[in-house]
Order: C-alpha cells, then structure tokens, then sequence
RNA sequence: UGGGGUGUCGCCAAGUUGGUAAGGCAACGGGUUUUGGUCCCGUCAUCCGAGGGUUCGAGUCCUUCCGCCCCAG
C-alpha cells in the first residue's frame, strides 16, 4: 500500500513521516501549495523536496492555490461580511487536504494520505472507521476534522495520533532534524499578523459598517465598528468601561445593532447547524454524547437530533453562545467523533 | 449666582478618629492556541479640581478660587 504524506514544512508532518518510514511503509511526499507566491515569505517547496531527497522518499508538489481561494478563503470573507464567524481550518480539511489533496495523492499512486493531525483513526466493532481525539489533549485536532466526509476520512492516516507535542519535538531533536518552516505560530494561514480585520479590509468586500451597541435592556451605551469585527461571546475591544465585563451577546444584522450584556446574559440552552457530517450512523449513537461548539472547548454533554437539513443540538447546561459559522462537534464519551456541522445559530 | 450637592487614574468608585491613594470596567502587554472568541497572567494615579494655610505628617482639617449637578419659591 502506498501512502503519500502531506507536508507542510512544520514539525507535525515531518515527524508523521519519520513514524511512516521506520515502520517501513511505502510513502511519498505530497506538499500543496495553498497560497499564491508570499513577497516576504520563502517558498518551502524546495527545502521539503531537499529534506525527502536526503529522506530517500520521493515528492510531489501540488500547486492548489486556486482552488484554495475558491473553496476556502472566499467564503471565509463571504461569512464575515454576513455576520457569520467561519472557521476556515475546518473546511480546509473537508475541502482541500481531504478533498483535493486527497485526490491529488490518489492519482499519483497513493492509496491513502497521512497527515501530521493529532488524532486517531480506529476500527470500531460495531461502527467500523472511527475518528478519536488525539491521545494529547492540548493538541486533539479531531474536531477541525469534524466536516471530512467519512469516506474520505477513511483513506486517512494518522501516525500522530498517540502521541505528545513534546514528545514530538523532542524526537526530531534526537533525530537531529529540523523542519523546513520554523515553528511559526499556526494563525489563519491565509491572514498575515493574524489580523483578519486588517485582511478583510485589505480584500475591498463592502463591510457592514458602524451602529449602535446596546444592552439587553435596549439601553444604547456605545458605538460598534461594524457587526463583522466582532463575534458572539467576545469580550475585549468593546471598548465600553462598565460596571461589569460586557459581552457580545448576539449581532442583530437586520438592525446593525450589537447586543452586549454582562455574562449571565450569554447562556445558551442550544444550536442549529446548517448541515451535518456523518460519521457514525445516529442510529447507533450512544446515550450519553457530548458536543463541543468551539475549538479547546471540553465537549458539554448534550441532546442531539439529526434531521435531513442539520443538526438541533440541546445542551444539558446552558453553554456559552455558539458563534454562528464555527463547528459543532458531536462525541461520544470516548472522543470518537459522530457527526459535525457548521453553527446555524443559537436556539 | 437664593438653597442643596459634588469634584480621587479614560469610565465607575473605595478611602477609617489626618499617617503616607482599594477595587471594578476599559486600555495595553504577555501566555495558552492550526479559526474567531473565551480564559489566564502582568502593567496602568508620587498623586487626589486649583492656590494658600494648620501639622512631624492631609485626599482626608481650615481658607480662597474654579467647575459641574440638582431645587428654585
């Protein structure tokens, strides 16, 4: 079986491939290239090839830059102008490392594609091909993989799965290798400085601009920046001395009003989801599920039912208010992940 | 310009019988982090509307002035 590893250039994958080797597997190197050439920033393609030159495995580059923006940085800005908070890592997976990555590999030979994320993949007794969170909970990527349909989760590999950042690090250390890309910080890939603001006005889309900010009693106590710069159950930059930390509680597109309230405003007994991804037939879900709506969330036990169109998930305790755009994770209590879908709104 | 009230960090606000400026919010910085947000830590008045005085020592006492806010027959 042929394998191909998608590298980055970080640590993750790199080492993703050192596991691939010593188990003796017979793996390439895939590295996509998802934005157009950086003025400032070195094209780690060439020092990737280098690095499985001197690896002995073979490399392929894929150019997707184009499709990147079509399937991922588009409708990030397209979300944002809307009032929506899009999670653009998470449908990067579905659509391009499991989407086109996938089938790029594919036709090079592969028959599956490892990647450097931090969870496991394990054959179910009842359920076959499961999704789990990672071993090290500070890194668990699984609910980033929450929208990858399961068939092309399938053709995944996860040689990271059990093991610790640290650990990792510490490997490549002992190895005496050093990735291509310095351990950058992981912001948006796409978004310099980490600065999505700054990145949307720099895109020319039209933003909604200022309005009022008003509390939950109608009072008017400030002025917002456009609903786009904020999101539900932010804090700072509000910009508003009180008596209490305010809140964004909910953005009121229709009006441009920005709703703030102190936190015992922000329980949320529930959410829709706009779609579902299966992964585990609900038929044959457990009692007791869990369901995380934000990244470095621990999952919050929860009610949910499926229907044709989403999602309507029911939290056992009010939970802070989902962001309409992020993921909503659905797990059972070992952290295999049963479904996901994108946050319609708060019910 | 009669009566009452009030003037402490950008906002709110503690400041005891004078003893050498709490806290909250905001802001800023950092940490955590493959999204946004959350969260955590740290930094933020040598000075208390201004001047003068009493005192070993005053935001706290006296005094003058200035500024607001009410109520005004």
């Amino acid at each position: 079986m042929k394998i191909a590893i998608a590298l980055s250039g970080g640590t993750d994958s790199l080492f993703a491939l050192l596991l691939l080797l010593e188990q003796g597997q017979d793996v390439f190197g895939l590295h996509a290239r998802f934005l157009p050439p950086q003025p400032g920033k070195p094209d780690p393609t060439e020092a990737i090839g280098a690095l499985c030159a001197r690896l002995g495995v073979d490399f392929h580059a894929v150019d997707l830059a184009d499709a990147f923006e079509e399937a991922v940085v588009a409708p990030f800005i397209e979300e944002y102008v809307v009032g929506r908070t899009p999670n653009p890592c998470a449908r990067c997976n579905a659509a391009m490392k499991f989407g086109l990555l996938l089938d790029a590999a594919q036709a090079l030979g592969a028959s599956r594609l490892a990647t450097g994320h931090y969870v496991r993949q394990l054959r179910h007794p009842e359920w076959g091909m499961t999704l789990q969170r990672g071993t090290d909970p500070a890194k668990d990527q699984s609910y980033f993989l929450s929208l990858v349909e399961r068939a092309r989760l399938e053709q995944g590999v996860f040689p990271l799965g059990n093991w610790r950042k640290e650990q990792v690090k510490a490997e490549l250390v002992k190895r005496n290798i050093v990735p291509p890309l310095p351990s950058e910080s992981q912001e948006i890939c796409f978004v310099p400085d980490d600065d999505y603001r700054a990145f949307l006005r720099d895109r020319q889309v039209r933003l909604p601009g200022p309005g009022p900010i008003v509390t939950m009693r109608g009072r008017k106590i400030g002025s917002h920046k456009g609903l786009w710069q904020y999101t539900e159950g932010q804090r700072r930059g509000l910009g508003i001395a009180w008596e209490e930390p305010l809140y964004v509680v909910a953005k009121d597109m229709e009006n441009n009003v920005l709703l703030v309230g102190g936190r015992e405003h922000l329980a949320a007994r529930g959410c829709l989801t706009e779609d579902v991804n299966l992964l585990v037939d609900p038929a044959e879900w457990p009692a007791e599920i869990s369901v995380r709506t934000r990244y470095r969330q621990a999952p919050q036990p929860a009610r949910v039912t499926v229907g044709a169109t989403g999602m309507a998930v029911r939290f056992r305790e009010p939970q802070t208010p989902p962001a309409r755009g992020q993921v909503a994770a659905v797990y059972d209590a070992e952290g295999h992940v049963l479904a996901g879908g994108v946050i319609l709104g708060p019910v």
